[in-house]
DNA sequence: GGCTATTTATGACTTAGGTCATAAATGCGT
DNA sequence: ACGCATTTATGACCTAAGTCATAAATAGCC
């Protein structure tokens, strides 16, 4: 469920910020202004290694709020936000953002909701990363991909490419590529088209 | 800084739970009744794979507040968590926590930023484990464990075992002995009697 | 102070997954 | 409909780090 409600956030001098595809909203180290909530769209938080390979941190879709902790703390931006589509964000400052939790404690609770998942989300990635194998690791990261959608009871088609997956999980590309392959044959997921199915 | 002064604690019904080293607090799977934060102490949050191997999502000391996030959704707790050593830790129960927080808006800010710290502390050690080899990855955590220490400018003694090192950075202990040796070699740290001084 | 458990240390061996190269299939833009 | 970029796919090879074994050093405990 969305944080803040439109009406709300205007109050606090919300305002729209549109982001063409591949857009980037900040860069890792810059510092933090505003709060940002999706009004439709998806956007991707992501580090760079030095190299230039990628992780992506989180995905946020219609409704999610992202970047906060810049914002609580005295640290820059650890991740980049970019757009992977056309994507419009709500955005308020910092000031008048605490004016708002101050103001509302039950959206204050819920931050901290989001807050909290992030947290667990991040414990079972870590987890995953350090555990197991390639196929636990997409097993886990598919499982929780589908507990996330609105229908999670149906087969769930999975929206992201196989380089996305790899860049959530740690692994190469091609590791992913072939371990969804055997998964297929075990008869653990579909694929249709090249689209996972689960 | 500690997040809840005493007083206020007492305040909202807190009391003192002792553990003796290596008693469990609470065990990974078990649902959450109260806020913890440690009088004295030390405190590790684990979680183990399968086949019995560790992984140390977070350690708590002194002051620091431990375990929220199951209080704010609606999840088991993701990992157990361990007294290394003798250590105090107040509680407060669940409900109360809720009137405290609701009270105090600096605390409740105040926790946002401990929460936003251990994201932070998180998406680095992600970041690492998926980028980088064994040496980058020590250097990285090393280093933010002497930034957390009271005195990060002068040279700093790590209070961990190697065992605990590899257990917080997905590595096998033998790595971390060979990579600490050769970082010593190279100038990197220093061993005073298997010591490991930054 | 002596005994046991833990921690540090090192060598030999194995292997899973990364790297690199190459190509087919798909999708997107005009 | 065409062309380029991205994504999926597959094979060959390589190496870093895991595994296993063994032991010395240290710390914790009656």
């Amino acid at each position: 469920m969305t944080l803040i409600k439109k009406d709300i956030a205007l109050q606090y001098g919300a305002s729209v910020v549109t982001l063409k595809k591949d857009e980037i909203l900040f860069h890792e180290g810059a510092s933090a202004h505003y709060f940002y909530q999706i009004e439709d769209g998806t956007v991707k938080m992501v580090t760079y290694s030095l190299d230039g390979k990628e992780f992506i941190q989180g995905l946020f879709y219609q409704g999610d709020s992202f970047g906060e902790p810049p914002l609580f703390c005295d640290f820059p931006y650890p991740g980049s936000a970019i757009a992977l589509l056309e994507t419009n964000v709500l955005r308020i400052a910092k000031d008048r953002f605490f004016e708002l939790l101050k103001d509302n404690f039950d959206i204050h609770i819920h931050m901290d909701r989001i807050l909290c998942e992030r947290l667990k989300y991040k414990n079972m990635i870590l987890s995953e990363i350090s555990f197991y194998d390639p196929e636990h690791r997409i097993q886990s990261l598919l499982g929780y991909l589908k507990s996330k959608a609105k229908q999670p009871s149906r087969l769930f088609q999975v929206p992201l490419t196989r380089q996305q997956l790899a860049d959530m999980s740690g692994m190469r590309v091609e590791t992913v590529i072939r371990t969804i392959k055997r998964m297929e044959d075990a008869g653990k997921l579909q694929i249709q088209d090249h689209k996972i199915l689960i």
